[in-house]
DNA sequence: CGACTAACCTAATATGGATTAGGTATATCT
DNA sequence: AGATATACCTAATCCATATTAGGTTAGTCG
């Protein structure tokens, strides 16, 4: 196995990949250089030439995952349209992306990791997405609450979608011959159903 | 600070405690034996009179856990009365478990871990809740598919409804002030509504 | 009171894994 | 082709931490 010599930003590729892979199976902590290592076909020090540190690598990954993920949600939802013609074609979406790409999906949505300084920038993160991401929801129409109440409402409402697609997204990674159609199905029909009837209206 | 002898049921109470704190905060492997020895009151080798090593110890604390979370479920739910009766009632109690319980739920919901063998054995254990509690849900009304993918939906269905009320949880152990009825208003709101509407039928 | 059990301690030991030191050699550009 | 830059390597270093060895004393029971 002849070891090609690869330019920086290949092996940079190469090794987020890798890293990514490792990250999902392992987490933060069980991921050893080593592994990631010979995962992408070099010896540990390389890294250090292309990285300053494990941590770095990790949030590196971290936030690129989430990037593409919040994209996939701002290029589908809309003010422009109802709720109801966005939601579908969003989840539809994130379950693609999902799909396309197993490893960032497990490394972020597995890895709480235990570490003090990732843990925390993780969930900056997970701060920014969501606060970028709030907006595009449909407001609560309660009459009785506060704006202030509204909000957190809100907040958790969102938590309760994001958990419960990250939730199957993790089951569909352990079932994966269940064709994307039925995920999706079953994401719109107890998780979207819900919201439907709680933000528009309960007839 | 003068260290009491305490007798073997107690000092093992005290020590298992403690370690559903650090686990709950650091994660199996960011859980130093040394940390929970801190946090026990002792040093690390006296574990090993009272638990063979650190995996078992984690295990042993992932069961008990699951064991209490799972009563919740089943003192709640019964066949004899309608979902829509039993299950608000289910989660206002699993809530009431959770906000007693803080790093029991940290521990059970954020670790995913990266150890190998402690990954299977909370999946094992996971699964084996669901087995128990699947069956207390009501059967999925569709017309047109199998047993078998009746099974399989109703599955996903319960994953979506674990996930979504671990990730509240989760985020409620972040916001402590909000008050439980809060956070059990909105899982119903949100959750219920939408599962209600799927298996009761679309009116 | 004397013997025994077991709860607790102070050191080792040992291993794994992140990071650094200090080269070697391959591609590229003149 | 010769020089330069840099992708890559082998071999230390160094630290954290799980686990063991081998006592020491506090309770308990005859």
């Amino acid at each position: 196995m002849p070891r090609k010599r690869m330019t920086a930003a290949g092996r940079r590729e190469v090794i987020e990949q890798a890293a990514t892979r490792v990250f999902a199976e392992l987490g933060y902590r069980g991921a050893s250089f080593e592994a990631i290592a010979r995962e992408s076909g070099v010896t540990p020090p390389v890294f250090y030439d292309h990285f300053s540190s494990k941590r770095e690598l990790h949030q590196r990954l971290i936030a690129r995952h989430y990037a593409e993920l919040r994209d996939v949600w701002s290029r589908n939802a809309t003010t422009d349209e109802p709720t109801s013609t966005w939601m579908p074609r969003a989840i539809e979406a994130w379950f693609a992306y999902v799909e396309s790409h197993p490893y960032a999906g497990r490394m972020l949505f597995r890895d709480t990791t235990g570490d003090p300084q990732i843990e925390a920038a993780h969930r900056e993160i997970q701060r920014q997405s969501r606060a970028s991401l709030l907006p595009l929801m449909p407001a609560t129409p309660s009459a009785h609450t506060s704006t202030a109440e509204d909000d957190l409402i809100a907040e958790m409402a969102w938590e309760v979608l994001r958990a419960a697609l990250q939730g199957l997204a993790l089951w569909w990674y352990e079932h994966p011959d269940v064709p994307r159609e039925h995920v999706v199905a079953t994401a719109m029909n107890t998780i979207w159903i819900g919201f439907d009837r709680f933000f528009g209206g309960k007839e």
